[in-house]
DNA sequence: ATGAAAGCGCTAACAA
DNA sequence: TTGTTAGCGCTTTCAT
């Protein structure tokens, strides 16, 4: 059996036998129409089991698409999902829905996603950009009032509204912590690639601190990894340093995981940590996993809020706003240096 | 200054100097074309910046849109993270792109989603279904050729391709090792609305290890919660009872969360635990946390290969598809159980 | 209060 | 190899 053909205004306009421009007066609520026809309309429309084709309202309207186009790197990632949730969060109340692409931090994929969003003509484009990626093809349409927001890390080739966490500060806050705690050897577990704008943010925070703290930058104590497997070898090779490091900051989640991992595996209690980015079950670990906890939901939100502005009309200039983040102290960051007192200058 | 008007077909053709259609040949390389006239055509193209209209394009084809609609609980979930990663995983090659909405669990606003989804047209419909929410509205799209899979849980009034966990047996499993373990009083902490699928069987898997194993059925070990602090708040009563459990079924991530951090902070290591789902510090806890994992990102490529298979004309009968879950021993589901022994019938 | 005709941006079908 | 015409499903404009 052939399947049967979804039916459009027209088939309805038949059923009731009246024109199709009454049915869509009806339907959308635009200029007048007896209470009669409107009843007889709305009783075919639910025979029929009649849909409206959006598509082809978009096009006659010449309006923009109801969608927001949303590029991360990775659909799994938590982190993202917050994102996501906050900007659903602001923009579900104008209609809009989420469109969403994944770039596995691929700039060449980044690339087709957005022109892909662009030919669907979305409302709005938001992009966690990734590293290498450029935005120069999005000046046009951005030009022709299409809001662009980066998200997470700023773009390139294209001055726009960016919001990001507030990284250095963040990573200073959390060494400073650990500096006043006693340690004076303290190790950073990265991601890679180290041009990552977060990275490169936090390892600046971190050697600021260092500085404030009147210590010297060590590059030995610092290493970097891909996945939590890495993380936790990059933990082993810095504990088994000369002199090792009495204290690490991990870069973000999955190094925190291979931090966490290996200094559970190697019974080492006695290694102080502060970790980017809250975790489920931080504070279920012993000791509780001290953390610099970033804001991802209102990263979304305020995204969300700034497109919105910019859908009203709003043209002043692009704004970077800086989400802070936030310190909590659960136990790991606030461990002595015992083995700074032995093994300290 | 008014915004630039985004460039059209005709805008191109006119700009080369041929008819609309030539433009279209060469961008979708259908027909043939001068090997001179694509190239002006691609300049003209690069430098208008163009950007042709995929919705126009459906329209005419007549085809669907080029999405997958997706309908979640929770965006900021990381399980349907990572069913969405799956499915796009699947649905990239086909050109597919994820149009996304999170219902919270409301089939209200599921409903409402859902019709937005038929109104645009997707080519595919998923969805987590709400507790109380009726589906009888997707019969006829689905008849006229539109893939229909539930994800996670089956849905109401519709027969169509569903893709589950093996919630049952992953229970059954969990609390025959605690039987296993010396175990008589296991209690059970399962998320809210007890109606819920996955709550409905994984209690009934638990049930059934009970029986299996000789055990009383104790409706006074059985709690529930919304939210991992009424988790925690559960745990403590459980744990408050005259003759209290020795080991605990944690039904889901969330409450996982709330029963760790309660015998955490109670220091109650003598408690086994059994968890559904694996979270991703569960080796680091001490002990480690005994799971029975749940394989997201398989239920959403399962998902997307049966819709494929629908869209490429499988008019089969509709099918389950039970995904394993998978028992990962890691020490908390293994402790012995002194305080059976003691208190034990 | 309703309808007829034209057109949104694109492509199928048929010429040339 | 290229162009012309018609039409996808809807809404705008202008009549009636």
């Amino acid at each position: 059996m052939t399947p049967a053909r979804r039916p459009t205004l027209a088939d309805v306009a038949k059923a009731v036998g009246v024109s199709a421009k009454t049915v869509s007066r009806v339907l959308n609520e635009d200029g007048p129409s007896s209470a009669e026809t409107r009843k007889r309309v709305l009783a075919a429309v639910a025979e029929l089991g009649f849909q409206p084709n959006l598509m082809a309202r978009s096009i006659r309207v010449g309006g923009p698409d109801t969608t927001v186009g949303l590029v991360v790197p990775d659909l799994s990632n938590p982190f993202f999902g917050a994102v996501a949730s906050g900007i659903e969060e602001v923009v579900d109340d104008r209609g809009l829905m989420l469109l969403m692409g994944s770039s596995q931090d691929d700039p060449g994929r980044e690339h087709t996603l957005t022109q892909t969003f662009l030919a669907r003509r979305v409302s709005v484009l938001m992009v966690v950009p990734s590293v290498g990626a450029d935005h120069t093809h999005l000046k046009a349409p951005r030009a022709a009032g299409m809001p662009v927001v980066f998200i997470d890390r700023p773009g390139s080739g294209l001055t726009t509204d960016t919001v990001v966490s507030s990284n250095r500060a963040g990573a200073r806050t959390g060494v400073a912590r650990l500096i006043a705690g006693g340690h004076r050897r303290i190790g950073f577990v990265g991601d890679l690639p180290t041009r990552l704008y977060t990275r490169r943010e936090r390892m600046a925070g971190y050697r600021e601190a260092l500085a404030e703290g009147g210590l010297p930058y060590d590059r030995r104590l610092v290493a970097s990894a891909h996945h939590p497997e890495g993380s936790a070898e990059a933990t082993a090779r810095l504990l088994a340093l000369p002199d090792p490091p009495t204290a690490l900051l991990a870069g973000n989640n999955f190094m925190t995981l291979g931090v966490i991992s290996e200094l559970a595996r190697a019974g080492r209690k006695d290694i102080a940590v502060v970790a980017f980015d809250d975790l489920p079950m931080a504070e279920s670990l012993q000791p509780g996993l001290t953390v610099i906890a970033q804001d991802p939901k209102t990263l979304g939100v305020s995204a969300g809020r700034i497109a919105l502005r910019r859908m009203d009309g709003d043209r002043s200039r692009a704004q970077t706003l800086t989400i802070p983040t936030r310190l909590i102290p659960r136990g790991s960051g606030e461990l002595p240096a015992l083995n700074g007192v032995r093994s300290g200058v």
